[in-house]
DNA sequence: CCCGCGAGTGTACGGTCGTACGCTTCCTGG
DNA sequence: CCAGGAAGCGTACGACCGTACACTCGCGGG
């Protein structure tokens, strides 16, 4: 694991190959011999820096959770109150389903190996957590679960309509689970 | 594709099978060969009756769609109002989501190919189309989408939650969501 | 200067894969 | 009763796979 005496960036060069070629060509597309092709390394390496190919497909995601979970950060720490909240919700949803294709599909990849291996369940957790975190400094814990959810569902059935939900939509969605019985 | 003179069952056992094997393994998992032992068909049939292993894939997919649509219209169709559509809606994630992982898992399979292939989007839209239609009957459409990704939402981080959400908060999430802000 | 040793690599093996294709088998029309 | 042809199957081929492991190479200590 500790830099040899030579060593530049192989061990994140193959993570990012991986990644690119899973976003490409799906979990069942990817062997040693692609990813070595594409991150320029010799195919002995593959098994010299990961103790298999689940060991790198795990790498591989927990690197992308990570990015991901920084993306969450990135939109919802700023907010002061819950309407900056809920505009900061509206603005990831809409990053998350039309930026890059890349995201959308390596997330369902991560949820579909999440789905059947719990090992794999481990960085959808933390990831729920963290963003559940976020939203709690804004609403209630039940609520903040409720509008998980529907960020969830919302970036979902964005990325994969024929003809996508514009931004008021989602807001309006954003603000009736957010909007509690009592009082505004 | 017309049954020649003799033929049981062999192209719905074979799709059969092929659904268990991608529940079980995952696309990754499946082969020709594990599908025929499965499906207790020789190799040779494979070919035979699927062009490939994507027409395989395809027409597993259309057959599992045909599945889960079906249970949309059990729990959607029979609802005469608002109050019991939102009971219907709140029976239907706890269904899909604590029922056997099966539909689960192979739900997340099929976004996962409709979030690079168009092919299986014209499934999931399908899919899609038909529950709005249903949501249409008691919500205005607007609502109805909403809904309808808030669905989506909860069935899977119920699926996935270390602890799951009880009943009483997908309801009030529903509740939520479904009430206009003009009157109840 | 030389030796040893560990980081890193090339290669080869055993296995599984998808699919083409020639063969069997059995119905049908005369 | 026979010929023909279509339905369906067994097998074999070429490609690709994961991984083990013997090897190289270059540095650091003596």
């Amino acid at each position: 694991m500790a830099t040899g005496h030579t060593d530049p960036g192989r061990r994140a060069r193959i993570i990012a190959a991986t990644l690119d070629l899973i976003a490409e060509e799906g979990v069942p597309g990817v062997s040693h011999r692609k990813i070595a092709a594409r991150a320029d390394v010799p195919l002995g390496s593959m098994t010299y820096h990961f103790g298999g190919i689940d060991d790198l497909l795990r790498e591989a995601f927990r690197h992308f959770t990570d990015h991901i979970v920084a993306l969450f950060d990135t939109y919802l720490a700023p907010p002061a109150d819950r309407d900056q909240a809920r505009a900061a919700v509206a603005d990831l949803v809409h990053t998350l389903s039309e930026g890059s294709r890349r995201d959308l599909v390596l997330t369902q990849e991560l949820y579909t190996l999440a789905a059947r291996r719990p090992a794999y369940r481990e960085l959808t957790h933390a990831w729920m957590a963290r963003s559940r975190a976020h939203l709690e400094k804004h609403f209630d814990p039940a609520t903040a679960r409720q509008l998980d959810a529907l960020i969830e569902g919302l970036t979902l059935h964005r990325a994969l309509a024929r003809e996508p939900h514009d931004r008021a939509l989602t807001l309006e969605a954003v603000t009736r689970i957010t909007t509690t019985g009592g009082r505004p």
